[in-house]
DNA sequence: TCTGCTCTTGACCGTTTGATCAAGAAATAA
DNA sequence: TTATTTCTTGATCAAACGGTCAAGAGCAGA
């Protein structure tokens, strides 16, 4: 008996194949579109499946809609979990700071899906910001009050300095078109990186 | 004759009123749940108009759309504008700053429906992007390279550090939702605004 | 007052959209 | 093979929505 809890329906070769691809068409249109801007038939049109069928796999379209919600958030988290206490301030930053442009640049339809969420009052995700990313936050909060205390970096407000690392790494995502209208196409993640690690932790140095 | 050109139908009492009303709850209604999400009902009865009523004053959806965007965006430029060559650069960007959380405090709204349109690809103000937006950009680029040039500021991005200043600012609105729940609710203007200005600017000092 | 224009609305229309269902096709297990 | 479950879909429905229209109410100038 593979899973002796009572839920699990254990997903079959096609379920578990389909499942996967309705979530990343879905994560696709309803970045570009919104949630009230999607509809099923795009979504399914985009897995190559019928609405019917799409319908089968999740009875709703406010399920689809979760489901690739939540499966963004931890992937979301990961870069600031690692940040450590231990480790060097800049460095630690400098890493955390490049990880989240990476992010940016390689899915910004993540950030969109999580921006809109927000924007319109994170509706779904009300438990999800005030339990494990508040959680999250007062934890790195207190890694870098650590760093400030020992002297190895100058004051800063714990807080709204990860929101702004936040607002301007997610910025090259949510706000892209507007980058792209004012600065042109041109591939610019390195010259990104390095201006943005220099904004925001030149103001450290001790 | 008041108005010589052919296309001035020159508004009347009720008219000025009522579009004023109508710009007013469309801007709430489409910041709220997006184009897509808002429905002419929900802004004619937040206008306190009838739907028929309303189409008589625009006759698309799209029209007060496009015209609750344009009523916004010359606001919204008005503080960078001001950005003086000629003044103290900490003092004019500290200025700057604070303007622009003012602007996120007061009227979230409007910043959240232009996160909203740029988020989506900014259907219908590409050619705002890409022509005053981007005008206005290169013109204060300039000034900040003056700035370093001269001495007064430490070598920084400059198109960068403008993102930098509108991502981070305009996350107080549009990502207060956020904020509020890691936060609470408190009331923290004063600290936001020194917090922010501190974590932008302190970097640039010689 | 009368006249003409502006403003307002109930009723209605065509389309889109989320969701359902019955029935058949395909996979799986015996 | 046969039986059973899983998967797929064309047809269809009810609700929501953007937009129209004709007819009446209100207003301003003569």
């Amino acid at each position: 008996m593979p899973n002796s809890l009572a839920k699990a329906p254990q997903k079959s070769r096609i379920q578990h194949q389909n499942q996967a691809v309705i979530l990343k068409a879905a994560l696709e249109v309803f970045s570009a579109y919104g949630y009230r801007g999607t509809t099923v038939d795009q979504i399914a049109g985009k897995a190559g499946l019928s609405k019917p069928n799409l319908l089968y796999y999740f009875k709703r379209k406010e399920d689809i809609y979760v489901a690739v919600l939540e499966h963004t958030l931890d992937e979301w988290l990961k870069p600031l979990r690692m940040l450590d206490v231990e480790g060097d301030p800049i460095v630690e930053l400098t890493r955390y700071i490049s990880e989240k442009l990476d992010m940016s640049f390689a899915n910004p339809s993540a950030s969109r899906l999580f921006a809109n969420e927000i924007l319109h009052g994170a509706p779904h995700i009300q438990k999800f910001l005030k339990g494990p990313l508040r959680e999250l936050v007062e934890e790195k909060v207190k890694v870098i009050r650590q760093w400030i205390a020992a002297g190895k970096i100058r004051p800063v407000d714990p807080p709204h300095f990860i929101f702004a690392i936040w607002a301007v790494t997610q910025h090259y995502a949510d706000f892209s078109t507007q980058v792209e209208a004012v600065l042109g196409n041109a591939d610019r993640k390195a010259q990104v990186k390095q201006a943005v690690a220099e904004i925001l932790l030149r103001g450290l140095a001790t």
